[in-house]
DNA sequence: CAACGATATGAACGAGTATTCATAACGAAC
DNA sequence: GTTCGTTATGAATACTCGTTCATATCGTTG
């Protein structure tokens, strides 16, 4: 075992990971659907969104799909064919749903801070 | 795609993990090692432990092993042999660990729930 | 000192997941 | 109508991680 400094203490970290989903798991709204539809948005492409993260299109498109049947209505509307050879635009739903992520996001953010620094009194 | 009522909205369930890892990710205090520790603080048992929650003995012992090594010091005393095989006691660093951890996750239940709460409005 | 039961640990196996591969459809543009 | 780039999707392959298996150590107790 090595210790890492007198105090056997040293830089511990909180880390959190978020995710919708039904109550069986399936489906699942989580950081990497959020980050698709952010990237989709600008690019109007799932397949350099996909690229853009380093994850297989194969993943992504099936994980977006999930994502839709799970919640019951469309993220994507999408295309195929033509000059830039096919395009998915996010809709307004999809819109809507990754704001609300991202205020759920800052504030488990601003609790986890808050929380942590506590715990890190008490284990002192 | 089935939608599951006229509203294209239904059961969406949160779900978050929290846990305490090193910068790299490495070693790790989550529910898993909580768990462990609550369980041998009772029976000072591993073994026993493992098989309460389900969990080979395998992991057990390498999760908290490396629990061990990102904190830099001792969760367990164990011995071997003797009357009982052997035993696992918890230190009393490990004590102070696991009251910060609860207090950690009852602190963030609280807000969680609020935060979910504002987000279902949202996204109606 | 043989037996028992828990700790200790490498190695093989297996289930779940993601990547890679292969192939097709599509539609604007040249 | 051939080309191009993206969406669409099944199938095979690769990877990750936990379980199982196999073995060893240790110390009290009969």
């Amino acid at each position: 075992m090595k210790t890492k400094d007198k105090d056997g203490y040293h830089k511990v970290f909180l880390n959190y990971k978020l995710w919708l989903s039904s109550i069986t798991g399936d489906g699942a709204i989580g950081d990497t659907e959020y980050q698709l539809l952010k990237h989709i948005s600008k690019s109007q492409s799932l397949k350099a969104a996909s690229d853009d993260l380093g994850i297989s299109y194969r993943k992504a498109w099936g994980d977006l799909k999930k994502a839709e049947e799970f919640l019951g209505y469309q993220l994507l509307d999408k295309t195929r064919g033509g000059k830039s050879g096919g395009t998915s635009v996010v809709t307004n739903r999809a819109i809507k749903l990754i704001e609300a992520y991202e205020a759920l996001q800052r504030t488990f953010d601003e609790k986890v801070e808050d929380a942590f620094n506590e715990f890190r009194d008490k284990i002192k």
